[in-house]
DNA sequence: ACTGTTTATCGTCAGGGAGACGACTATGAT
DNA sequence: ATCATAGTCGTCTCCCTGACGATAAACAGT
């Protein structure tokens, strides 16, 4: 079945955002509410047209801009910026009951953020525990402020998002995409509990993140930001491959 | 920027199947020859459109078929069948000259397979070494019978298909998939030294794979196929993550 | 200033897994 | 019979991890 440029289905292409970030010790992730049919008034996730001439990752980066204000960081060495990778993609026939779209999800991982829709356009955004959306992944109701599914296929696409991220903080250096440019170690073990929903030894996980080589590195300076004794410093060192990984404790 | 039915660009949305295979102890992927321009009688990646009602996994399948015959098998439980999964999408605005395309790459792991194009059309189809079509990936020129890239982004698609089986039978039974549904640890483990391309101690392979519950059934029959002592088969096990995972030797 | 609380950081110890290899077994080929 | 080829079982050591004690340095309250 060769390509034949003159005879092919129409498809729209979209990009719809899985946001995330650790709030108040709780994985959150971004929904937006939707203005318009179908679904209008439930939440989804942020999202839009590739355009022309477009690359899926600008559009990706374009959208999360429209949205948050926040500036995807290339893996040019820039560092400010949230990580930005592609996700999968999403085509069902029958996801968008009006026409068919294809939808390539990216997922975003940013540091805590101090306005929710920072540089957000007219419609209301909003930050809400994964648990709430995902209803807490026991098949139980979903409680709280998160009642009802979200648009679309969103709901797949955000557990596929959350489960990414999960699984990658263990043998990559992703969890500090959720840390400001410099942290401490405490602040980033709270970001490998929260993201896994586990209590980890301050002790082991100390260890085991100030000895793997090139993980971290001492910016020198010290702060009492989260209490107690003051506590170093770090930025992200350059390796991006955690060997051996950080072990998820079971159960 | 809510979704706008009427107004979107036009795009066409293509399957493109990195189909990897082990044979000769090397690792293997089918390539056909293309019959039109561009890149006219340049080999690329087996794919095609998909269809107007069809889902993108459809499309990935159906594709496969046509182009080898081979069944992938859902995860409903079917044995037979070759593994298929999403590997990414690839929308650059330039990959295609005539149009805007957009590729959602499947990865598609086979046993190996009596004849190369077994079930495809007319073009013609073979398999050919991951080393030879990526250029052995140490920059040097390409060797032997494939001496140019691969048609489009082809060959960026192809090495992320081998770096995500690389990656994903560490820590996954995914190498089951390259063996027929009965084999020995020793045929296991030269896919595992095919894949990487190392070479793994015998005697701790066969006491990693035997000693993980769930990984091996044995069949209670034996084969002498490889020669020299004969060999227990073992079936696929129920389990599909490797904890801890199979360690791939560095350098 | 003293005490309790909180967080950070260092140390110790036992158990498990993996790499390095030795040894033995069971086939087919010469 | 002998050799070559695979397969399978053991052993030993090292390193990583989990469990957990102990110390250090800040702040809050009295």
């Amino acid at each position: 079945m060769p390509y034949d440029p003159s005879a092919f289905p129409p498809f729209a292409v979209t990009v719809d955002l899985v946001v995330l970030t650790v709030r108040n010790h709780a994985l959150c992730a971004l929904v937006v509410r939707r203005g318009e049919p179908p679904f209008q008034g439930r939440w989804a996730l942020p999202g839009g047209f590739v355009r022309a001439e477009e690359d899926l990752e600008a559009a990706a980066a374009r959208e999360l801009k429209e949205e948050t204000g926040l500036r995807s960081h290339e893996p040019d060495g820039s560092d400010a910026g949230a990580h930005l990778e592609q996700l999968a993609t999403y085509g069902d026939p029958q996801r968008d009951p009006r026409m068919r779209v294809v939808s390539v999800a990216h997922l975003v991982l940013a540091p805590d953020l101090p306005a929710p829709t920072a540089g957000g356009d007219a419609r209301s955004a909003r930050w809400a525990t994964a648990d709430s959306l995902l209803g807490s992944g026991d098949g139980m109701a979903r409680e709280g402020d998160q009642a009802v599914p979200l648009a679309f296929d969103h709901d797949r696409i955000l557990l596929d998002g959350v489960e990414r991220a999960r699984s990658k903080i263990e043998y990559s250096s992703l969890a500090t995409a959720f840390c400001p440019p410099e942290f401490t170690v405490g602040e980033l073990r709270r970001v490998y509990e929260a993201v896994w929903g586990v209590a980890l030894d301050p002790r082991n996980f100390h260890r085991k993140v100030t000895g793997t080589p090139g993980f971290l590195v001492p910016t020198g300076g010290t702060t009492t930001r989260q209490g107690g004794r003051p506590a170093q410093l770090f930025r992200a060192g350059g390796a991006t491959l955690l060997n051996p990984p950080m072990l998820r404790p079971e159960v």
